[in-house]
DNA sequence: TATTGTTATACTCTATAACTATA
DNA sequence: TATAGTTATAGAGTATAACAATA
């Protein structure tokens, strides 16, 4: 294998461990990786429902879907906007808070079991080489904790 | 931020920019990501339905549509086994190894680019660094190369 | 005309439960 | 009894196409 299939490889399996650990707690709390990240984005947010899509990458007919199955178990809100009655602006309750900041905080303890064999220099060192290489994206993927994008 | 959050968000960021690449290099060619991960664990095995359910972390009815699926397309064949009478072997055909090669190999370039930023020598650092937590996972999730679990 | 959002439709993916056949 | 696999069913997630309302 060179170099580079290494690296590919080290980089898909890293990656299918976070997306395992992330789906495997979201699914605690009947939750899936979609709409974890849903609320990730609405964590500083009030957008529209395009905007939104853009933010997830998603149609619009699949946020539209996306919201009315997280409004109906009272986790986001819909509000027309004043100045464009087209359009509605999403935002979270305080209970989607209250469950995406449970939902973080053990994520948060599962990366921390999976990067437990790193030294705290290593993993400075990993935070920093995984920041280069998302930094070269335009539009970032929204995070559990809705940081790094826009 | 902590570091600790520091870190969780970089790689879940990481994540999802590897993932996002891998789901549009595999939709080019009508697949999804776990089609992709399926054609990776055939590409060195002939394992039992069950066994494959064991290698995706799926269960044996969500197996039988993937398979299903897939044979359909003429991606994979099912054959008896010779020494239980139950079970079937899954293999890949030569169609879905010369799809297989096509998807890992823009699959490749698309981790190159992303990673384009980086310095041989800080590249074979995140090597290593993927490689260590991941490495502490008893059953690695499979691949794109199959490389890595069992 | 263009944009915002919803709805109808279709497909993939996933799990649970019930089933058949074999061990 | 236990295991291997399929099928029926249900639901989430996604996209395309057609539509209504507004800009």
């Amino acid at each position: 294998m060179t170099e580079t299939d290494e690296l590919v490889d080290a980089l898909a399996q890293l990656s299918f461990a976070v997306t395992a650990a992330l789906t495997e707690v979201a699914g605690r709390y009947d939750m899936s990786v979609v709409q974890v990240r849903l609320l990730g984005v609405l964590r500083d947010r009030e957008p529209s429902m395009s905007a939104l899509g853009r933010h997830l990458g998603l149609d619009k007919s699949s946020v539209s879907g996306l919201v009315d199955r997280a409004q109906r178990r009272g986790l986001i809100t819909r509000t027309p906007s004043p100045t464009d009655r087209r359009s509605q602006h999403v935002a979270m309750t305080g209970a989607a808070r209250a469950l995406a900041t449970r939902v973080a905080d053990e994520f948060a303890g599962r990366v921390d079991d999976l990067t437990a064999g790193l030294s705290a220099e290593e993993r400075r060192l990993l935070t920093a080489l995984a920041n280069r290489v998302v930094s070269g994206l335009s539009e970032s993927p929204a995070a559990v904790r809705g940081a790094g994008d826009h």
